[in-house]
DNA sequence: CGATACTTGACTAAATAGGTCGGGATTCTA
DNA sequence: TAGAATCCCGACCTATTTAGTCAAGTATCG
Protein backbone atom coordinates (compact mmCIF):
# COMPACT_ATOMS: atom_id res chain seq x y z
CA UNK A 1 0.00 0.00 0.00
CA UNK A 2 1.38 3.49 -0.78
CA UNK A 3 -0.34 6.46 -0.78
CA UNK A 4 -0.26 8.99 -3.89
CA UNK A 5 -0.09 12.62 -3.71
CA UNK A 6 -3.74 12.52 -4.63
CA UNK A 7 -4.55 10.03 -1.72
CA UNK A 8 -2.81 12.32 0.82
CA UNK A 9 -4.56 15.20 -0.22
CA UNK A 10 -7.75 13.43 -0.06
CA UNK A 11 -6.95 12.72 3.50
CA UNK A 12 -6.40 16.04 4.45
CA UNK A 13 -9.25 17.65 3.22
CA UNK A 14 -11.43 14.67 5.18
CA UNK A 15 -9.50 15.54 7.93
CA UNK A 16 -10.01 18.86 8.04
CA UNK A 17 -13.75 18.37 7.42
CA UNK A 18 -13.84 16.13 10.49
CA UNK A 19 -12.57 18.97 12.36
CA UNK A 20 -15.16 20.98 11.55
CA UNK A 21 -17.95 18.72 11.45
CA UNK A 22 -21.05 19.98 12.52
CA UNK A 23 -20.34 23.72 11.51
CA UNK A 24 -21.69 23.99 8.43
CA UNK A 25 -19.81 23.35 4.91
CA UNK A 26 -16.10 24.61 3.90
CA UNK A 27 -15.34 26.00 0.63
CA UNK A 28 -12.58 24.33 -1.52
CA UNK A 29 -11.01 27.39 -1.76
CA UNK A 30 -10.13 27.34 2.05
CA UNK A 31 -9.17 23.88 2.31
CA UNK A 32 -6.61 24.28 -0.66
CA UNK A 33 -5.32 27.37 0.81
CA UNK A 34 -4.75 25.99 4.06
CA UNK A 35 -3.36 22.79 3.08
CA UNK A 36 -1.40 24.49 0.20
CA UNK A 37 -3.16 22.01 -2.24
CA UNK A 38 -3.42 22.88 -5.47
CA UNK A 39 -7.58 24.11 -6.22
CA UNK A 40 -8.41 22.52 -9.43
CA UNK A 41 -6.84 19.33 -8.44
CA UNK A 42 -8.53 19.17 -5.16
CA UNK A 43 -11.59 20.08 -6.87
CA UNK A 44 -11.25 16.77 -9.09
CA UNK A 45 -10.47 15.22 -5.71
CA UNK A 46 -13.59 16.12 -3.44
CA UNK A 47 -15.82 15.41 -6.72
CA UNK A 48 -14.66 12.09 -6.50
CA UNK A 49 -15.06 11.65 -2.20
CA UNK A 50 -18.53 12.85 -3.22
CA UNK A 51 -19.72 10.58 -6.01
CA UNK A 52 -17.80 7.61 -3.36
CA UNK A 53 -20.38 9.31 -0.66
CA UNK A 54 -17.90 9.99 1.64
CA UNK A 55 -18.95 13.68 1.26
CA UNK A 56 -21.88 16.21 0.60
CA UNK A 57 -21.49 19.51 -1.35
CA UNK A 58 -23.39 22.60 -1.49
CA UNK A 59 -23.79 24.83 -4.52
CA UNK A 60 -23.64 28.59 -4.70
CA UNK A 61 -22.49 31.30 -2.84
CA UNK A 62 -22.19 30.02 0.75
CA UNK A 63 -21.71 26.22 -1.33
CA UNK A 64 -19.05 24.06 0.37
CA UNK A 65 -18.37 20.43 1.79
CA UNK A 66 -18.81 18.61 4.15
CA UNK A 67 -18.69 15.35 5.85
CA UNK A 68 -21.49 12.90 4.56
CA UNK A 69 -21.49 10.50 7.63
CA UNK A 70 -19.83 10.80 10.76
CA UNK A 71 -16.55 11.30 10.80
CA UNK A 72 -16.52 8.04 13.23
CA UNK A 73 -18.86 5.88 10.29
CA UNK A 74 -16.02 6.44 8.30
CA UNK A 75 -12.20 4.59 8.80
CA UNK A 76 -9.40 5.38 6.97
CA UNK A 77 -9.29 1.71 5.05
CA UNK A 78 -12.39 2.58 3.50
CA UNK A 79 -11.05 5.96 1.94
CA UNK A 80 -7.96 4.54 0.64
CA UNK A 81 -9.83 1.95 -0.60
CA UNK A 82 -11.67 3.97 -2.34
CA UNK A 83 -8.32 5.88 -3.55
CA UNK A 84 -5.84 3.88 -4.00
CA UNK A 85 -7.02 0.49 -4.72
CA UNK A 86 -5.92 -2.52 -3.09
CA UNK A 87 -4.40 -2.22 0.82
CA UNK A 88 -3.07 -5.61 0.12
CA UNK A 89 0.64 -5.56 -1.66
CA UNK A 90 -0.46 -8.75 -4.32
CA UNK A 91 -3.54 -9.07 -5.22
CA UNK A 92 -3.52 -12.74 -4.68
CA UNK A 93 -4.13 -11.52 -1.35
CA UNK A 94 -6.47 -8.87 -1.49
CA UNK A 95 -9.95 -9.18 0.16
CA UNK A 96 -11.86 -6.26 -1.80
CA UNK A 97 -9.64 -6.58 -5.06
CA UNK A 98 -8.83 -10.06 -5.52
CA UNK A 99 -7.00 -11.51 -8.11
CA UNK A 100 -5.60 -14.45 -9.18
CA UNK A 101 -1.91 -14.36 -9.99
CA UNK A 102 -0.17 -16.91 -12.14
CA UNK A 103 1.25 -19.80 -9.38
CA UNK A 104 -0.30 -22.77 -9.80
CA UNK A 105 -1.40 -23.61 -6.25
CA UNK A 106 -1.88 -20.49 -3.53
CA UNK A 107 -2.54 -22.31 -1.45
CA UNK A 108 0.84 -23.74 -1.64
CA UNK A 109 2.38 -20.34 -2.23
CA UNK A 110 5.35 -19.34 0.92
CA UNK A 111 5.39 -15.47 -0.76
CA UNK A 112 1.58 -15.35 -0.44
CA UNK A 113 1.08 -16.80 2.91
CA UNK A 114 4.25 -13.75 3.81
CA UNK A 115 2.05 -11.24 1.84
CA UNK A 116 -1.22 -12.40 3.82
CA UNK A 117 0.47 -11.22 6.82
CA UNK A 118 1.38 -7.69 5.71
CA UNK A 119 -2.15 -7.16 4.09
CA UNK A 120 -3.68 -8.27 7.87
CA UNK A 121 -1.10 -5.89 9.06
CA UNK A 122 -1.80 -3.07 6.97
CA UNK A 123 -5.57 -3.79 7.60
CA UNK A 124 -5.49 -4.06 11.16
CA UNK A 125 -3.86 -0.74 11.35
CA UNK A 126 -6.17 1.27 8.93
CA UNK A 127 -9.63 -0.63 9.45
CA UNK A 128 -9.38 0.70 13.50
CA UNK A 129 -8.56 4.61 12.42
CA UNK A 130 -11.57 6.75 11.65
CA UNK A 131 -11.64 9.95 10.70
CA UNK A 132 -13.15 10.80 14.56
CA UNK A 133 -9.95 9.29 15.87
CA UNK A 134 -7.61 11.30 13.38
CA UNK A 135 -8.98 14.49 14.25
CA UNK A 136 -8.61 13.39 17.96
CA UNK A 137 -5.69 12.65 17.37
CA UNK A 138 -5.17 16.19 15.88
CA UNK A 139 -6.24 17.71 19.39
CA UNK A 140 -4.14 15.59 21.38
CA UNK A 141 -0.82 16.48 19.67
CA UNK A 142 -1.77 19.74 19.42
CA UNK A 143 -4.00 22.37 21.84
CA UNK A 144 -6.40 23.72 21.46
CA UNK A 145 -7.39 26.49 18.56
CA UNK A 146 -9.93 29.11 18.08
CA UNK A 147 -10.80 28.41 14.79
CA UNK A 148 -10.91 24.53 12.94
CA UNK A 149 -9.19 25.29 9.93
CA UNK A 150 -6.09 26.81 12.06
CA UNK A 151 -5.14 23.04 13.22
CA UNK A 152 -2.42 21.98 11.30
CA UNK A 153 -2.98 18.52 9.06
CA UNK B 1 4.10 -0.98 -0.03
CA UNK B 2 2.99 -2.99 -3.56
CA UNK B 3 4.82 -5.61 -5.47
CA UNK B 4 5.22 -4.87 -8.79
CA UNK B 5 5.60 -7.59 -10.92
CA UNK B 6 9.35 -7.26 -11.14
CA UNK B 7 9.25 -7.04 -7.62
CA UNK B 8 7.24 -10.75 -7.75
CA UNK B 9 9.23 -12.19 -10.14
CA UNK B 10 12.55 -11.41 -8.09
CA UNK B 11 11.37 -12.97 -4.76
CA UNK B 12 10.51 -16.12 -6.90
CA UNK B 13 13.97 -16.25 -8.18
CA UNK B 14 15.56 -15.74 -5.09
CA UNK B 15 13.18 -18.26 -3.24
CA UNK B 16 14.31 -21.05 -6.29
CA UNK B 17 17.30 -19.74 -5.41
CA UNK B 18 17.23 -20.96 -1.84
CA UNK B 19 15.63 -23.51 -2.81
CA UNK B 20 18.60 -25.16 -4.62
CA UNK B 21 21.29 -23.26 -2.01
CA UNK B 22 23.96 -25.55 -1.70
CA UNK B 23 24.03 -27.16 -4.96
CA UNK B 24 25.85 -25.17 -7.44
CA UNK B 25 24.29 -22.25 -9.91
CA UNK B 26 20.85 -22.24 -11.34
CA UNK B 27 20.35 -20.96 -14.92
CA UNK B 28 18.59 -17.97 -15.71
CA UNK B 29 16.54 -20.24 -18.10
CA UNK B 30 15.38 -23.10 -15.91
CA UNK B 31 14.09 -20.49 -13.61
CA UNK B 32 12.25 -18.77 -16.30
CA UNK B 33 10.86 -21.67 -17.32
CA UNK B 34 9.65 -23.11 -14.39
CA UNK B 35 8.74 -20.08 -13.10
CA UNK B 36 6.96 -18.74 -16.47
CA UNK B 37 8.92 -15.36 -16.34
CA UNK B 38 9.86 -13.58 -19.42
CA UNK B 39 13.73 -14.98 -19.60
CA UNK B 40 14.93 -11.68 -21.20
CA UNK B 41 12.65 -9.85 -18.16
CA UNK B 42 14.26 -11.87 -15.84
CA UNK B 43 17.96 -11.38 -17.03
CA UNK B 44 18.02 -7.79 -16.32
CA UNK B 45 15.95 -8.39 -12.69
CA UNK B 46 18.77 -11.18 -11.51
CA UNK B 47 21.60 -8.66 -13.22
CA UNK B 48 19.89 -6.14 -10.39
CA UNK B 49 19.84 -8.11 -7.96
CA UNK B 50 23.79 -9.34 -8.87
CA UNK B 51 24.97 -5.61 -8.83
CA UNK B 52 22.73 -5.22 -5.46
CA UNK B 53 24.48 -8.32 -3.90
CA UNK B 54 22.08 -10.88 -3.32
CA UNK B 55 23.35 -13.62 -5.59
CA UNK B 56 26.43 -14.08 -7.61
CA UNK B 57 26.78 -15.09 -10.74
CA UNK B 58 28.85 -17.71 -13.01
CA UNK B 59 29.61 -16.92 -17.04
CA UNK B 60 30.67 -20.01 -19.86
CA UNK B 61 28.79 -23.16 -20.18
CA UNK B 62 27.80 -24.70 -16.79
CA UNK B 63 27.38 -20.78 -15.77
CA UNK B 64 23.86 -19.43 -13.54
CA UNK B 65 23.21 -17.78 -10.28
CA UNK B 66 23.45 -18.84 -6.45
CA UNK B 67 22.58 -16.87 -3.53
CA UNK B 68 26.06 -14.69 -2.13
CA UNK B 69 24.96 -14.53 1.14
CA UNK B 70 22.85 -17.66 3.26
CA UNK B 71 19.44 -17.69 2.74
CA UNK B 72 18.97 -16.78 6.30
CA UNK B 73 20.82 -13.68 5.92
CA UNK B 74 18.62 -11.94 3.41
CA UNK B 75 15.28 -10.78 5.24
CA UNK B 76 12.35 -10.25 2.96
CA UNK B 77 12.50 -6.75 4.05
CA UNK B 78 16.20 -6.13 2.56
CA UNK B 79 15.00 -7.41 -0.73
CA UNK B 80 11.75 -5.09 -0.95
CA UNK B 81 13.16 -2.30 -0.36
CA UNK B 82 15.95 -2.59 -2.83
CA UNK B 83 13.74 -3.85 -5.30
CA UNK B 84 10.76 -1.36 -5.15
CA UNK B 85 12.31 1.72 -2.37
CA UNK B 86 10.21 2.58 0.77
CA UNK B 87 8.26 0.14 2.95
CA UNK B 88 6.40 3.08 4.36
CA UNK B 89 3.14 4.38 2.73
CA UNK B 90 4.52 7.78 2.93
CA UNK B 91 7.44 9.34 2.42
CA UNK B 92 7.95 11.21 5.52
CA UNK B 93 7.50 7.92 7.97
CA UNK B 94 9.91 5.68 5.65
CA UNK B 95 13.80 5.52 7.86
CA UNK B 96 15.77 4.44 5.01
CA UNK B 97 14.29 6.23 2.03
CA UNK B 98 12.84 9.66 4.36
CA UNK B 99 11.56 12.42 2.75
CA UNK B 100 10.29 15.58 4.15
CA UNK B 101 6.73 16.41 2.79
CA UNK B 102 5.22 19.68 2.99
CA UNK B 103 3.17 19.76 6.34
CA UNK B 104 4.35 22.39 8.97
CA UNK B 105 5.38 19.99 11.27
CA UNK B 106 5.67 16.20 11.11
CA UNK B 107 5.72 16.41 14.91
CA UNK B 108 2.28 17.39 14.75
CA UNK B 109 0.85 15.59 11.97
CA UNK B 110 -2.28 12.96 13.15
CA UNK B 111 -1.89 11.18 9.51
CA UNK B 112 1.65 10.61 9.76
CA UNK B 113 1.32 8.81 13.27
CA UNK B 114 -1.18 7.00 11.27
CA UNK B 115 1.07 6.09 8.54
CA UNK B 116 3.61 5.40 11.09
CA UNK B 117 1.70 2.59 12.89
CA UNK B 118 1.36 1.51 8.95
CA UNK B 119 4.72 1.47 8.22
CA UNK B 120 5.83 -0.34 11.64
CA UNK B 121 3.41 -3.50 10.96
CA UNK B 122 5.08 -3.84 7.13
CA UNK B 123 8.23 -3.98 8.51
CA UNK B 124 7.42 -6.06 11.79
CA UNK B 125 6.56 -8.88 8.93
CA UNK B 126 9.17 -8.21 6.46
CA UNK B 127 12.14 -7.83 8.66
CA UNK B 128 11.20 -11.21 10.29
CA UNK B 129 11.08 -13.71 7.06
CA UNK B 130 14.41 -14.08 5.56
CA UNK B 131 15.08 -16.34 2.19
CA UNK B 132 15.49 -19.48 4.72
CA UNK B 133 12.35 -19.08 6.51
CA UNK B 134 10.58 -18.62 2.86
CA UNK B 135 12.20 -21.57 2.03
CA UNK B 136 11.08 -23.48 5.24
CA UNK B 137 7.22 -21.96 4.31
CA UNK B 138 7.55 -24.14 0.51
CA UNK B 139 8.90 -27.11 2.49
CA UNK B 140 5.80 -27.04 5.02
CA UNK B 141 3.18 -26.58 2.99
CA UNK B 142 4.52 -29.24 0.04
CA UNK B 143 5.86 -31.97 1.01
CA UNK B 144 9.44 -33.25 0.12
CA UNK B 145 10.13 -33.91 -3.20
CA UNK B 146 13.29 -34.92 -5.52
CA UNK B 147 14.35 -32.02 -7.23
CA UNK B 148 14.45 -28.60 -5.49
CA UNK B 149 13.21 -27.63 -8.86
CA UNK B 150 10.04 -29.27 -8.43
CA UNK B 151 8.90 -27.37 -6.13
CA UNK B 152 5.65 -24.46 -6.72
CA UNK B 153 7.05 -21.14 -6.37
C1' DC C 1 -29.19 40.07 -12.27
C1' DG C 2 -24.62 39.05 -10.98
C1' DA C 3 -21.24 37.27 -8.00
C1' DT C 4 -19.86 33.07 -5.87
C1' DA C 5 -19.21 28.17 -5.67
C1' DC C 6 -19.47 23.71 -7.13
C1' DT C 7 -19.60 20.43 -11.78
C1' DT C 8 -18.08 18.12 -15.71
C1' DG C 9 -15.22 16.51 -19.09
C1' DA C 10 -11.31 16.99 -21.89
C1' DC C 11 -6.53 17.68 -22.11
C1' DT C 12 -1.38 17.34 -21.08
C1' DA C 13 3.46 16.34 -19.49
C1' DA C 14 6.28 13.42 -16.97
C1' DA C 15 7.20 9.23 -14.63
C1' DT C 16 6.76 4.29 -13.98
C1' DA C 17 5.82 -0.48 -15.33
C1' DG C 18 6.68 -4.24 -18.00
C1' DG C 19 8.90 -5.72 -21.24
C1' DT C 20 12.06 -6.56 -25.85
C1' DC C 21 16.34 -6.56 -28.50
C1' DG C 22 21.15 -6.68 -30.34
C1' DG C 23 25.36 -7.66 -29.63
C1' DG C 24 29.45 -8.30 -26.42
C1' DA C 25 32.25 -10.91 -22.86
C1' DT C 26 33.33 -15.45 -20.49
C1' DT C 27 33.91 -20.08 -19.87
C1' DC C 28 33.70 -24.93 -20.77
C1' DT C 29 34.61 -28.79 -23.77
C1' DA C 30 35.71 -31.39 -27.79
C1' DT D 1 41.54 -23.39 -30.34
C1' DA D 2 36.85 -23.16 -32.24
C1' DG D 3 32.31 -23.03 -31.04
C1' DA D 4 28.49 -23.47 -28.11
C1' DA D 5 26.47 -22.07 -23.94
C1' DT D 6 25.76 -18.66 -20.67
C1' DC D 7 25.76 -14.38 -18.49
C1' DC D 8 26.28 -8.98 -19.36
C1' DC D 9 24.98 -4.39 -20.74
C1' DG D 10 22.71 -0.58 -22.61
C1' DA D 11 19.27 1.09 -25.60
C1' DC D 12 14.73 1.01 -26.88
C1' DC D 13 9.55 0.59 -26.82
C1' DT D 14 4.54 0.84 -25.48
C1' DA D 15 0.85 1.38 -22.20
C1' DT D 16 -0.63 3.04 -17.89
C1' DT D 17 -0.59 5.99 -14.02
C1' DT D 18 0.25 10.29 -11.73
C1' DA D 19 -0.32 14.97 -10.99
C1' DG D 20 -2.14 18.42 -12.58
C1' DT D 21 -4.55 22.32 -15.76
C1' DC D 22 -8.37 24.42 -18.14
C1' DA D 23 -12.84 26.03 -20.17
C1' DA D 24 -17.33 26.25 -19.94
C1' DG D 25 -21.53 25.09 -17.47
C1' DT D 26 -25.00 24.96 -13.49
C1' DA D 27 -26.96 26.10 -9.04
C1' DT D 28 -27.64 29.44 -5.24
C1' DC D 29 -27.91 33.59 -2.60
C1' DG D 30 -28.71 38.48 -1.91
Amino acid sequence: MKLSQRGEYALRALLVLGMSHGSGVVRIRDIAQQQNIPRRFLEQILNDLKSAGFVLSKRGVAGGYRLQRGPNEISLADIIRHLEGPLAPVGCVSVNYYQRCSCPDEGKCAIRSVMQEVRDAIVGVLEGVSVAHLCDRVRDLQGPVENPLDYII
